[in-house]
DNA sequence: TTGAAAGCGGTACCAA
DNA sequence: TTGGTACCGCTTTCAA
């Protein structure tokens, strides 16, 4: 299984590796017609696909994003990888998907990884068991962004929805269908994620006006 | 955001770039017990992470294969990543998640992507779109393997469920419940979507036998 | 027991 | 307009 590297392409086409790295980067200002061609039908003939590790170690960008999830089994988290995936693709970016199962040690297993594969950065959906790991990646100004939990600790940056206005919602329209009184039954709270607490806090607020 | 490298540990410890490299790969051997605790301390302290990348141009493989899903919104789709995901993780392997929506030039856009950036393998549910191209990452000896739908003009490991023994299941829990006749509905078979098509031909098979 | 140096497959500077 | 070469961060001989 011996891969068709650039030097590869370089001989058959008759120029140097340099050249050959110009075209592939699209560089074609000062490229003569002629040598073009040669390069694209030497790319055609021996199937050339680039080594975007090597590459990426030379220019220090993956293109790749990591992203750890709670629990990849939950539809909400299906949806948003979806999401994440989609918009990755229009950039031409990819994504590692890791599943922390809400374990914080897995998830710093998987925060060193992605670190050491050298990706451009990471979306999070927090266990919240690794405040000081979060913290000395936000030292090192790497790029990290949290989802669906708020970790109050560290100021990093966190895509959340509204759960208040969400649960205010919920019983506006209760009050509207008419009903006198709404309850609210919740999954555990003892770990006090984010979603959750808000939902219990918007519900108590607008309750209290009905 | 500088990363510490290898060369910044073998400064700071006192050491060559090599043996720190013997350090990482656990060759303790023939190491003075002095100078694997050197070692040690620098990493500890510089918090250094191995480059995963620069070993893997080197070692020539990244401990990493790509799955390629047919929709990541399935739940089926879901419980199978997760478990490809649990025994990677148990081999310290990492997986790369691409949705191909059913579209073989999504398709083809990933297979080709994954090979670029050297992941070991590929999973894929496949669309069945890209027959050329799956044929030439088998001549390449590519590891590949399929899921779930079978590609019959090409021998390629595919791992399946038993659809007609589960239609057969099916149909015999009627009759066992003293039903007379069984009826079936189905999705669009016009793709020749493996699992239907077996769901099907078990269904024929056992209604058959009421 | 440790280190020097070549090489993995690319990129990019500078010279030709 | 093209090529030589150093370099990215690591591994792996081979010599010291």
């Amino acid at each position: 299984m011996k891969r068709v590297t650039i030097s590869d392409v370089a001989k058959h086409a008759g120029v140097s590796k340099s050249t050959v790295s110009q075209f592939l980067n699209k560089r074609y200002d000062y490229m003569a017609l002629e040598t073009k061609d040669k390069i694209e039908k030497a790319i055609e003939e021996l199937k050339y696909h680039p080594n975007m590790m090597a590459r990426s170690l030379k220019v220090k960008s993956t293109k790749t994003v990591g992203v750890i999830v709670a629990n990849i089994l939950h539809e909400f988290t299906t949806q948003i990888i979806r999401a994440i995936e989609d918009v990755c693709q229009q950039v031409d970016f990819h994504i590692i998907v890791c599943n922390a199962d809400d374990d914080p040690m897995k998830e710093e297993k998987y925060i060193t990884m992605l670190y050491g594969k050298q990706v451009d950065g990471i979306i999070i959906f927090p266990t919240g068991g690794n405040i000081e790991l979060y913290k000395r990646l936000q030292d090192y100004n790497f790029p990290i962004v949290f989802m669906d939990r708020f970790i109050p600790e560290i100021g990093i940056d966190s895509v959340l929805l509204d759960n208040e206005m969400a649960s205010a919602m919920a019983i506006e329209e209760f009050v509207n269908r008419g009903y006198q009184s709404a309850g609210i039954i919740t999954t555990s709270v003892i770990k006090n994620v984010t979603p959750r607490l808000e939902r219990i806090s918007g519900y108590k607020k607008s309750n209290c006006e009905i």
